[in-house]
DNA sequence: CGTACCGTTGAGGTGAGTCAAAGTAAGTGG
DNA sequence: CCACTTACTTTGACTCACCTCAACGGTACG
């Protein structure tokens, strides 16, 4: 799901105003956009690069529930919800990140019921129940959580080759893979090796190599194969 | 957090057709309000009862992730989102359900800049990474996870008594509950039980008593207490 | 006075967490 | 070019919180 906000029938002015006020910063790998507890001053689009989200418990475990990638907005809800960020974003590689001050970035939200809307989509679609669910049920086995978090990440981050082989070039540790899917990093290796013994799915590095995708959604119990956008 | 729109300086004509093209109806306990993959066709207002919301998943399991009481919103994220819905809203108790159609609810969210924001407001502080984190956390407990789902619970189903102790009418069963925090009936049963014998939270039937609430917070490790309405 | 649903209790099994240690890769400085 | 550091990954052995299955008790309702 691309971040695209169609400007067609935007009121100029209010464009002109955000292209005016906006930062380009480039960020190294491990740099923060913004911290659990910061007050939100405005939103990030990412344009290269990785960005992991997580969010640290009163227990002081964090817990990893996104990783956005080029195109991508980091940053909305808290600042669309008025409330102090509820989780910190670090980059995972070096980044170009545009910075929206948040004034700015109101008026032209609500220049127009088109971008409205846009917002409206952006945050309502952004991790729904599935995605959360799919990804910490307990009823569902590390393996499963895996191969659903390979399937979230597909439609942005994977690639399919011409011989139908799916590849993904995921910037993430086994400690950051283990975050996101709720597990250990010494239970996410030996999940990949089990993986690779069944011929399902190869990770070399951080490079992950998936021969049959069809094994794979047949596994998740998914049929109809999604779409890249949805 | 109550779903309370301000209508000081929305356009009557917009709140006017709002009011003309409502519809109030009563449900009894096990309706369905809506259905995970309908297409939505509007919004419903809670006015009394409650309502519990759950996603199936690709194998069948059914879990939980919210439920809502009287004042609440229901269905608007996939209305907001453009998409079928991802879950079930089934009625827990008897309820007064007042539903709105979505061309005239849309024509009211769009009607003034201060509705839109309340509906930014709503979307992007339900179910924020940390209600679904904690509630779904491998590595808390189910002990602490019921203690969380209570905390939770308190801002808009408990009621604090003159002598300090906090009271919930929960119309949840076992199973509805383990549903909630990704458990088991019979777990949740044990785990009340220890909570009972540590004279933290005492649950007869529906009806859930916490003599003193401090307790509760320190074991969840919150110091500040959260208020009511945030 | 069944039937059906929910809640409780007990016994037993296991997936995944934990801990500890060794292996690997990348970066740094002499 | 090679020691040295640092961070990440893998492996093995052990443990346990929770799940599963099965039986039983309580309560509501026709």
């Amino acid at each position: 799901m691309m971040h695209h906000i169609h400007l067609s029938d935007v009121q100029q002015s209010a464009v002109e105003m955000l292209e005016k006020t906006r930062v380009t910063r480039v960020y190294t790998a491990g740099e923060r956009l913004f911290a659990q507890d910061d007050m939100p001053d405005g939103m990030y689009c990412l344009q290269s690069g990785h960005v992991l989200l997580w969010h640290s418990d009163t227990f002081g475990y964090k817990t990893s529930f996104k990783m956005a990638g080029p195109g991508e907005l980091v940053g909305y809800r808290s600042l669309l919800g008025d409330d102090n960020h509820s989780a910190t974003a670090e980059t995972l590689t070096a980044c170009h990140a545009c910075f929206f001050p948040k004034k700015e970035l109101e008026q032209f939200i609500y220049s127009n019921p088109t971008v409205t809307r846009q917002f409206f989509r952006i945050l309502a679609r952004d991790r729904g129940p599935p995605d959360a669910l799919l990804l910490r049920g307990q009823h569902l086995s590390i393996r499963i959580r895996l191969i659903y978090l390979l399937l979230i990440m597909k439609a942005r981050h994977g690639q399919y080759e011409d011989d139908g082989t799916l590849v993904y070039n995921l910037p993430l540790s086994r400690t950051n893979i283990a975050s996101l899917i709720g597990s250990r990093p010494e239970t996410v290796t030996r999940t990949i090796k089990e993986l690779k013994r069944d011929g399902v799915v190869f990770f070399e590095n951080r490079r992950v190599i998936v021969p049959d995708p069809k094994r794979l959604f047949k596994e998740a119990c998914i049929d109809s194969v999604p779409t890249g956008d949805a």
